[in-house]
Formats: C-alpha cells, sequence, structure tokens
DNA sequence: CGTACGGTTGACTAGCCTCAACAAAAGTGG
DNA sequence: CCACTTTTGTTGAGGCTAGTCAACCGTACG
C-alpha cells in the first residue's frame, strides 16, 4: 500500500535504471562465502578463471536502488552479503514485495528484456555482477553452469509457487508463522542460530509481502507472542520458542 | 475450499502414485502441433530421433489423475492436448489450484524428488511422457535443450511471480478480469481466436485458482457482464467484449 | 421423471482494512 | 547533551468487503 519512500527517490540513479555504488573488479571466488550457495557452485574450482574475469563486484547501501522495474535487463547478479527486497507497485500505489533476496540469490531468472521488479536493498550489500551478455556467454562454453542455473530456477519455482498457496489460503496468522519460519530456515543455511530470526526489513514490507496491511501484521505478532510461540528480543529480533507449533500453524507448507 | 471430489478418488491410480491410461510408442514429433511451443523446440529437428525415442504417449480422460502429491517424481510432461490443472490441497481441505496447463506446457520444472502437486485432467488429454532419467539424460548431451529448459523455466518463474501480485493486492474482480485476459492469451497462442474464451475448469478451479469462494467468483462475473465487458454465450465460454477495459481493471499485469 | 451437479443469487456475519491516536526509537541540529 | 523531528511499530474503534449459509435454477444423465 504505501507509496514509494520520498529517501529512496531522492538519490537518483547514477545510470538509467541502473545500480547505485560503482562496479569494482571482483576479488575472486576463493575466499567467497557464498561459493557453495550460489549458481556459481555448478563449476568446478578449476573453472572459476573465466567466471571470475567476467565478474564485477558491486557493494550498495541501504535504501539504494539496485535495479529499477522497467529498465533494461543488462546484468544480473548474485547476492554474496546483505538482503534486497524484490518489489513490484502498481499505478494506483499499491506495492508488493514479492520476495527477499539473501546471500547465495541469484538476481536474473527472467526471461524479460526488462525487468519485472525493482530490487532494493534492504541493508547494505554485496553483489557479483555480470554482464547479462557474459552470463550468456559462460553458459553456452560450460553446460555444467547451465545445468546448475536450470536447477536453482526450478528451486526457485517450486518456493514461489508455495508462496501462492501462502497467498491465496492461509490466514494472517497462518502467513507470519510461515514467514518466520521461512526467515529463519534462510538464515539458518546461512550459519545463523536456528532459534532467533533477525528481520532487517520493515513491517510494512513483511505485509507486502504477506498480501496484508502493517497494523494486521503488528496484531499478528502481538497474538503469536500471547500465545507463547515467539518472543521479542526487539522489533525486528524475535526468538521462535516454539518452532514446532508454529510449523504446524504453518499448514507443515515446506519452504 | 472444496473437498476432492469423490469421482476422482473412485478410480484409484493404476501405478503407485503414477498416471492412468496407458503409456503407448510415441507416434513421432513430425505432426506434432506443439512442436514449435513446447521444450523441444528447442532442438533441431534433425536431432529429434533420439527424443522420440526416450518419449511416449499418454492419453488420460477428463477428471483422472496424472500424477499424485507426494508422489516420487519418476516422470515429466509434455502437454500436447486438452487441459490440466495443478492443485495442492491442506490437511484441513482448503485447496489451490497453482495453475493450469495447456498444449505446449511442461510438466516438470522442479527440484523435488516427489511431486510437490497433484495434476489432475480438466478436459481429456495427451501428453507427451519421458522419464526424468531420459531428460535428464537428453539435457546432458543435448545443451541446446537444457538452455531451451532454462529459457521456459525462467518464463514460467515470471508469469508466477506476476500471480503473487494477483493474489497479495487485486480485488476479486481485478483478478477475474485478469484471470480471463491471460487465459484468453493463452489460447490465442494456440489458434482459437481472441476475444472469445473457453473456460473447461469448474467455477470451483477458477475461485480456487484466485484465491476466492465460487460465489464471489460468480457474483464478480455477474458484475463483469453487468458493466458491459463481458457476454455469456455460456457458462462456460464467454465473450470479451471490452479487452481494453478489462486490461485496466487487471492492473496493466501482463501475463 | 427424478437426481445430481454446476452455477447464480440473496441475507447475514466475521475478519481484515481504514482511520486515528499513541509510544518508542533513531536521527538532527542547536 | 538535550529539544525536536521523523520514522517505525503498536493498539483501539468502526466500517466494508468477501466469506458463510441457504435457497433456487438450469442442464445433464440415468
Amino acid at each position: 500500500m504505501s507509496a514509494r519512500s520520498p529517501l529512496l527517490d531522492a538519490d537518483a540513479p547514477s545510470r538509467p535504471g541502473g545500480h547505485h555504488g560503482r562496479r569494482q573488479p571482483h576479488p575472486g571466488c576463493e575466499g567467497c562465502l557464498t561459493r557453495s550457495l550460489a549458481v556459481c557452485a555448478a563449476l568446478p574450482a578449476a573453472d572459476t578463471a573465466e567466471m571470475e574475469q567476467a565478474a564485477g563486484e558491486l557493494r550498495i547501501q541501504a535504501g539504494a536502488t539496485l535495479a529499477r522495474e522497467g529498465a533494461v535487463r543488462r546484468d544480473v547478479y548474485t547476492v554474496t552479503r546483505g538482503m534486497l527486497r524484490r518489489v513490484r507497485l502498481l499505478p494506483d500505489g499499491r506495492r508488493l514485495v514479492a520476495g527477499f533476496l539473501m546471500a547465495g540469490d541469484f538476481i536474473g531468472f527472467s526471461g524479460a528484456s526488462h525487468y519485472r521488479h525493482t530490487f532494493e536493498a534492504v541493508t547494505d550489500c554485496a553483489l557479483c555482477v555480470f554482464s547479462l551478455q557474459d552470463m550468456q556467454q559462460l553458459c553456452r562454453s560450460h553446460p555444467e553452469l547451465e545445468a546448475g542455473m536450470l536447477r536453482q530456477a526450478c528451486a526457485e519455482l517450486d518456493s514461489t509457487r508455495s508462496s501462492l498457496m501462502t497467498l491465496a489460503r492461509l490466514t494472517p496468522v497462518e502467513r507470519l508463522a510461515g514467514f518466520l519460519l521461512d526467515m529463519a530456515a534462510r538464515q539458518q543455511r546461512l550459519g545463523a542460530c536456528a532459534d532467533r530470526v533477525d528481520l532487517p526489513m520493515t513491517r510494512n514490507d513483511i505485509a507486502d509481502h504477506l498480501g496484508l496491511t502493517i497494523e494486521t501484521v503488528s496484531r499478528c505478532f502481538t497474538r503469536l507472542k500471547q500465545d507463547g510461540m515467539i518472543e521479542f528480543d526487539a522489533p525486528r529480533l524475535i526468538a521462535l520458542v516454539q518452532p514446532a507449533q508454529l510449523q504446524t500453524l504453518a499448514g507443515s507448507q515446506a519452504e
């Protein structure tokens, strides 16, 4: 529902529809924390040289726009640090957050010539950049990479289809329970502890992700707390006290 | 919301979690109507022999189950005729129709070892069957095929993500308008006329696809008719009188 | 002819959204 | 360091929309 924050419009993009920050030479895959998670994991260690050459490193600040809906889709990215949101707006201001992107996630599974979403940094972020052209070239010369991309695209399809059930048929509390578990699982995969969730995004982002209003999201948090399923260390740091009960609430919907 | 029809449970699957009907030898790609639409289009005509050998033909009747959620995912399919629905159920009976599959559509973009949806024939259907194994082998030996699969998987991701906006933020009439346009566009791609939509599925299917109830769907149909945007040739055959207005209603959400 | 099924319509209800006030935290500038 | 503003999150009151329940209609089919 929320209109775009004036803050985001203030710092206009340095390239038409492109990202802020400057593209730096890539520091190398060797020490990359996401090497085992991202699409590049499909390439054997011996073959990273060619990819490193095509890659650039990009750092953007919280609140900055990586790419704008409607802009020409020149680049694809792998998130290596931080969190972004995938946003789409309707002409009248209704907003959807189609997903949150974390370390290891790939931005670029699309057949469209223009971005179909705006990508905004929720926290400070670091990304691996490839020109779409280079990435396509890499895929042609390395079928294992293409296979890995297909595998990850399919995984993303599975997860997006699960979101359809969430939005179509789950109640607000069920949606929030599922969201907390989903975020917890993803953070755990990145090495965080299992029973605590960090939510860097605002309630507004959560609401627009779950198809609700901020008030409803807030009330659902309160209800989960009253029912003893969660506890607040801070509004954005939540302890999952009864993950099993949350799981039941969420309808046992995996990921 | 509807529980599964008793009719569908009556005719139990002939294979555990598998499809009805019998797998026949493949008649050949040459005369295939969907040759230019499906994933196989990525293969040059000279290379179809190997694929034909791996393929089988399958025909199933309206109401039959092609594959059941939770069953081992042994086969993948390309729809060549008819329509199927992709269904998921919650333990308490809430139902989601995650999509309708038509000629040219591929069933098998998933990373899961088990089907995550039940596939049911809405009309009599014909499909191309491949064992998952054979298809993976084909992909390895024909990188163009894998590239084509990736392209189509990305297209499906784009379209699924658009559905998120529909379910999260559009009003019932808007959802229905978008649905009608979507179906019309897909049928047009298959050679049907542009201003008429055939809806072989029930109102129940539409409701569970749009996250609504049958009553709401019915009322929205009536409203669109009263507003002069559509006309009923029959409950399941609808004329799009004002496609432009429908487009506006649907929020200009492409596909 | 009777039944079953799919679809439409009406009356009522409940749950989520809207509007509004308030509280807490974080930034800003003197 | 403190007053002030801005942003974010919570809570309450009330209205509206879509869901629920029920009746009814038309068609298909035995």
